[in-house]
DNA sequence: CCTCATTCGGAGAATTTTATCCGAAATCCA
DNA sequence: TGGATTTCGGATAAAATTCTCCGAATGAGG
């Protein structure tokens, strides 16, 4: 039910990169800012990232990240496979170290199903699909400031 | 796509216990060497089971672990609630602290669908029915023995 | 009663994940 | 050239998860 905070913030920060005008460098402190993440531990996650193929970076005055030409047709699984590593869609459910039909899990025969439809969502999400959502702003990308989650605790 | 190891190791343990005889106390040692799972760890969590309600320990000799009365028809879920925490279910699968449809980012639409089936399969599957599947020897709930799994490898 | 086997409960070690810090290298611009 | 800005890369710290150890309490059986 849960990425990892890393894969989170990664896929966070590549949306909000896509949701800029491309080729103008974005600031990992911008980044983090907006997204309300820490910027040095971001900062690590833009480095593998970049060695990941889906970034440019660029040092100095100027400089920041870019997306990669084509990066925006990068889909999420593209993203978990570097955040979480090649085997995250072959895991067994209950932790088994192999997960296939000759040496099933008992829960193996109902998951592996629920995990084909997580596999083809992931596979369909491009950076260029969701950053269109967010810019109609019917959709968010970072937590609601803290006054208008409990707007009803007003005396 | 991920339990935590304590959750993993509290299910086979609660699906092994349902598939021995009730009321016969089941040893923390015999569970574990059955999984292969570390047995100082495995008390921990099955103390939390007890505190949770789903199992009665007994101490001393003849002693072990017993579901209680009805735990066969515990569901997944249940077991879950415990030993990843009861909002396990509501989380935005990109770490906004509020996942709700006014609030949404923008994987919710498509995720929320997916979460809903996997709570729902949570849900359906008990104990009871999960040890059935391995009592008929089709499904397994440990690892296979090294030796057995690339079966390719010798000479 | 004593002995043995077991869980209980607390402390704490090891590992992994998350987060921070800082000096060095690159780049822009004056 | 030199100053300002930014990423790079390595070390390190903090926190969470996983795992271990041990004495105490409990209960069965002799
Ligand atoms: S073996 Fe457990 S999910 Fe496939
Ligand atoms: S808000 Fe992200 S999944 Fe609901």
């Amino acid at each position: 039910m849960i990425l990892s905070r890393t894969s989170q913030y990664a896929i966070q920060a590549l949306i909000f990169i896509a949701t800029r005008p491309p080729g103008e460098p974005v600031l990992n402190r911008e980044i983090a800012s907006y997204l309300n993440v820490p910027p040095a531990y971001l900062a690590k996650i833009m480095q593998s990232l970049c060695k990941g193929n889906l970034l440019y970076s660029y040092r100095g005055r100027l400089g920041g990240f870019c997306l990669r030409e084509g990066a925006s047709k990068t889909d999420l699984m593209q993203i978990l496979l570097l955040t979480e590593g090649p085997s995250f869609t072959q895991e067994c459910v209950l932790g088994l170290k192999v997960c296939s039909d000759a040496t099933a899990c008992p829960m193996h025969t109902k998951w592996v199903p629920i995990k084909k439809k997580v596999v083809a969502l992931l596979n369909e999400q491009t950076l260029e699909k969701l950053a269109r959502a967010v810019q109609t702003g019917k959709y968010r990308l970072s937590d609601l400031p803290t006054s208008l989650l409990a707007p009803m605790r007003r005396a």
